[in-house]
DNA sequence: TTGAAAGCGCTAACAC
DNA sequence: GTGTTAGCGCTTTCAA
């Protein structure tokens, strides 16, 4: 007996079944243990019958461990978002856990708050846990820690722009395309001034949707006004904050875009908290179509961009690399974006106004409203 | 040279740096460069130098897999949830993450859906990959998964009551402490009619919530009636559903508590739909506390449980349990709860209506708000 | 088709 | 103190 086993059964340690325990079980050798559970097919069929039957009555499964330090293989897959909390993650982490499930992979999930020193540690762990790939939807991530993963020849998926790389895969998303859905449902209901709360400009995504935004504008022929371009922090309080600047401003717009969800929730806060009736007095967008949109007050107007397919094209772009299964070696996945119409959308103040003369009453009636409940 | 090695060079494979590499670079061997990394007190100072320089020169870290092959020893810990998507769980995930990786573990995560199958699989997979331990978070669990766990001697935390087991430890949350602020709070406001929307009662916790309620409320000399009563499901959507068979009884009550956030939440939305101002025509107390409690319209009144409490007394019982520094066997820790007193609850309408006779008329006012509204 | 045996990268006995 | 060496549980040659 081993010196090692005998250390652990002294000290009266759990010893796992092994493959060997199995092989004695079905009276064949570890090999042929071996090659059935890994369905090799040259295993003989009497065989591999007994084998399934002394792994059922053991109970065994193979240690993990073992198998990737032999094999190469970890099957884990990183898995490195901004904020846990922020409710848009959690439903990407729950699509990419299911589809890596499925595939037999194990997800580490690291969680950046935003912070520079814990995006490296981030990355040190799931380098140490030897991680196959790791997708970054972190929108945003600094050059030397990308030079650390593609220096260990790690396979990386980025959203919208990643670095180039023979080991790196983007996913597309269309912002286009659902911005401009978003735009011209605003314009056809008579808004003409509309402002676009961002996120963080030096975020490649959130330059994106503000250039989206603008892009979409010109388009219709509506002028931006550099006083409702506002740029958020993709955050509740962020939206809040916002929201409370736009309506500062001498001529407030009727209408505001924001460049997520999260963000939008917070303008319906301040708005609501004002006295403001949406849609009837302002419309507000949001961007994601996160889960709480369908059941804030009211249910939120938003473009939806799809969690589980960036789940998906994130864990195939990895696994296509992973697996060298690339055919196409520059495929690029296309995540499609889609307008959403609830109820925090009308038509213009403006355009009430024009027809029944009553939106003065209407607004100044909430307005007095809300400072009666906040002299109470 | 190795077999295995040579065949990855020849497929051109990357080969990862090894304890070899280390020990030739400093001039040691392997045994040293090992017991440098784990900080045996015992290497020489001058070696131990030479090892740590060759590691930053090299940029070595060691391979997990074959640390914990060797030794035993995972540094992985499964944290099973209920539903990653309902908010409550990230933010305890988040805190969990923070104090794992503080001591060098690292978390796999299953998410249940309150799926049996999902939960056998979520198991099995921390099962394969060796975990050292699982905090069971879920608020419920069965018994075969149980019995698979305890077999394979996993240590184990749960929330409220556990099995009893030497590997098993309990988080006692005191359920009854901020509950019963919260039914003090609202019995000064002058409510006297106090529903409670509850989670699945099948749930251990849930249950609790329900029974601190009731006895607060016996504590106090109120009545509860048991049509006040509502089994929700711990979501926004139950919460609405409670909500609106509350507003459709002949008498409703004037405050309800719910027995999370989420259905608070719910709560408010419905309410809000129907045209009751809260708090002024309806208290409404969450438990919880999550972070969007604070930013919904109103902003909630809650009973605080603190996921970061939660976090580390769910890490540090599963650590003492795995590293046997356990000194008090059967050490449970008290998770508190404590009233957050926000802007959804307030006195009782019929106190207003003894003190102004005011009530009737802004109660059915607002409904009518409520009927133009839809009408539009 | 099967089994014996060589290691994957590391830790921990044991000898020096 | 330090080095040599025997495995951890598995996969994958290679020979039979």
């Amino acid at each position: 007996m081993s010196t090692n086993k005998r250390l652990r059964q002294n000290r009266n340690e759990k010893r796992h079944l092994d493959i060997r325990d199995v092989a004695r079980h079905a009276r064949v050798s570890i090999a042929t243990v071996s090659r059935t559970i890994n369905r090799i097919p040259t295993v003989d069929q009497h065989l591999a019958e007994r084998v399934w039957k002394a792994i059922e009555e053991l109970n065994y499964f193979p240690n993990t461990q073992a198998r990737a330090l032999v094999s190469g293989r970890t099957r884990l897959l990183g898995l490195l978002v901004s904020e846990i909390t922020n409710p848009f993650f959690p439903e990407l982490i729950e699509g990419f856990e299911e589809i890596a499930v499925a595939h037999g992979y194990e997800i580490l999930i690291g969680s950046t708050s935003y912070d520079l020193t814990r995006m490296a540690t981030c990355i040190r762990r799931m380098l140490e846990r030897q991680v196959e790939g790791v997708a970054i939807m972190t929108f945003g991530i600094e050059q030397p820690l990308l030079e650390e993963l593609s220096s260990r020849e790690i396979p990386m998926v980025f959203v919208d722009a990643g670095p180039p790389g023979p080991l790196v895969r983007a996913l597309t998303v269309d912002y286009r395309k659902g911005i401009s859905e978003g735009v011209v449902h605003l314009a056809g209901l008579g808004h003409r001034s509309i402002a676009f709360i961002s996120g963080p400009l030096r975020q490649g995504s959130a330059h994106a949707r503000k250039t989206a935004f603008l892009e979409s504008l010109q388009e219709i022929g509506l002028k931006s006004r550099s006083e409702w371009l506002i740029e958020g922090n993709h955050t509740l309080e962020g939206g809040m904050r916002a929201t409370e600047h736009l309506l500062s401003l001498s001529e407030p717009p009727t209408a505001v875009m924001c460049s997520n969800d999260m963000t939008a929730i917070g303008a319906l806060r301040v708005l609501a908290r004002a006295g403001f009736n949406v849609p009837r007095d302002m419309s507000v967008i949001g961007f994601d179509d996160i889960h709480l949109a369908e059941f804030v007050y009211p249910p939120l107007t938003t473009v939806r961009m799809s969690r589980k397919d960036l789940a998906r094209g994130a864990f195939e772009s990895l696994r296509s690399v992973a697996e060298k299964l690339d055919t196409s070696q520059q495929r690029n996945w296309i995540i499609p974006t889609q307008l959403i119409i609830r109820e925090s959308t009308a038509e213009a103040p403006e355009l009430l106004l024009k027809k029944s003369g009553q939106r003065r009453t209407s607004r100044s009636t909430l307005k007095r409203g809300s400072r009666l409940r906040e002299a109470k």
